[in-house]
DNA sequence: TAAGATAGTGAACAATAGGCGAACAATTAT
DNA sequence: ATAATTGTTCGCCTATTGTTCACTATCTTA
């Protein structure tokens, strides 16, 4: 589906939202792909769109979206091949580390919706989880309590497996702690200065707040159920 | 469906993208195949894509994309099990306790609801579950196609954590075989001699089967999700 | 609010890579 | 036998990429 360049692209715009939870400019993108003008990093995101891997607002700095994975960042070992190409000498771009498909354990946080910080119940138990499930990043788990993100398949007694950061993007599902107090599992959006939660059950409210008040622990990277 | 150069296409054109995420150019394809002319390619793809198994956008370069999977590739028709008499003895249940904290790697069988029975499509790649999410038993794993269980939080793309089993409880999801021709997971209930499949989702009807016809292939044990 | 800085658009040109398709022969399946 | 599939040649057209340059849109800040 991809040329090289929009897959190299698309990786590193990728990794750098997994990352930051920023957008790289079009400038950083030049520089990431090692050209000398953006015009290029212009038509590449243009295709990428084109073929549905991005989404974009026009005339936005930043503003990208990444829709789909190209095929091979899956369930597989991912053993980054490298062409090593005889007339290249430098090659330091794209770090873009592949995890490995191993597994590693993450530390359990307790139950989320509890009114409590999660911070404060730093857990003792651990989690195993298949590395290919989580990307980059420093990650935990939570048990969902509750019922209010059940329209985004989310239910009660789910273990969420989190991706420790504090930016996210609109429309991402969060861990977001309100007011130092209450640490929830909503859908994060922005409106004019304000932060809005939005839970997936429509017998709740939005929550909105100043954004001052609200703590963005982590963002939704997994998910965990066992069925009896 | 498919001749042997199609299907040797197809092939190639899978793991390629698998493995780089890139498409493979007609240039490329001409080599793997060991064909002097990129015209012989060419007449292919157009084949696949006549028969479904390929999308592509036309005057692009490398959009291929693949939809299906050539079913024979295993050669395994699904196993016949000796139907469950009613005096049949206890089933010799593997008592195979499970590593208690460890990861197993479980075989990856392919989409379900693809209409096609999930024993053909014998996949190589695996999934790493931790085994505290499996109970004793054998397991494989599926991923979902379609939304017809979403009211059950189970959404598209999701991947099913099936324990192999012929045997199920009224209200259990469970992967069916229906007439040893389509796969679906849905929950299973039983109504006088008559099997009732019903989706989670108001939009699509409950079916019903004679016993004979459904063929219960695994239970629902576990859920995994990941977010990107 | 005007000046600058930063960010994104897009035309134009050139070079290369990639895709399209007719024509004809050879081979295979039904 | 008859149709479908396959291998091949050759030429043409289109897409992708790298680059330059000029322009527009947004945001910052004095």
């Amino acid at each position: 589906m991809l040329t090289r360049k929009q897959h190299e692209l698309l990786r590193f715009i990728q990794v750098r939202l997994e990352d930051t939870g920023i957008s790289p400019s079009f400038e950083e993108m030049k520089e990431a792909l090692d050209l000398k003008s953006k015009s290029g990093v212009h038509r590449l995101i243009s295709a990428l769109e084109e073929r549905g891997f991005i989404r974009r607002l026009p005339n936005r700095a930043r503003a990208l979206e990444v829709l789909k994975q190209p095929e091979n960042i899956t369930t597989k070992p991912a053993v980054r091949k490298a062409p090593a190409n005889s007339n290249d000498a430098p090659r330091p771009r794209t770090p873009l580390t592949a995890p490995a498909n191993d597994v590693i354990e993450i530390p359990l946080h307790g139950r989320i919706a509890a009114g409590v910080p999660i911070e404060a119940l730093e857990g003792q138990s651990t989690l195993p989880v298949p590395a290919a499930l989580l990307g980059t990043g420093e990650h935990y788990a939570l048990e969902v309590s509750g019922d209010s993100m059940i329209e985004a398949g989310i239910l009660d007694g789910d273990f969420a497996l989190v991706k420790k950061t504090n930016t996210a993007r609109d429309g991402e599902i969060v861990v977001a702690l309100v007011r130092g107090e209450e640490a929830t599992l909503k859908y994060l959006r922005r409106e004019n200065g304000m932060v809005r939660l939005d839970p997936a059950n429509a017998a709740y409210e939005p929550q909105i707040y100043g954004s001052a008040e609200v703590e963005v622990q982590g963002k939704l990277a997994g998910l965990l159920r066992r069925y009896n």
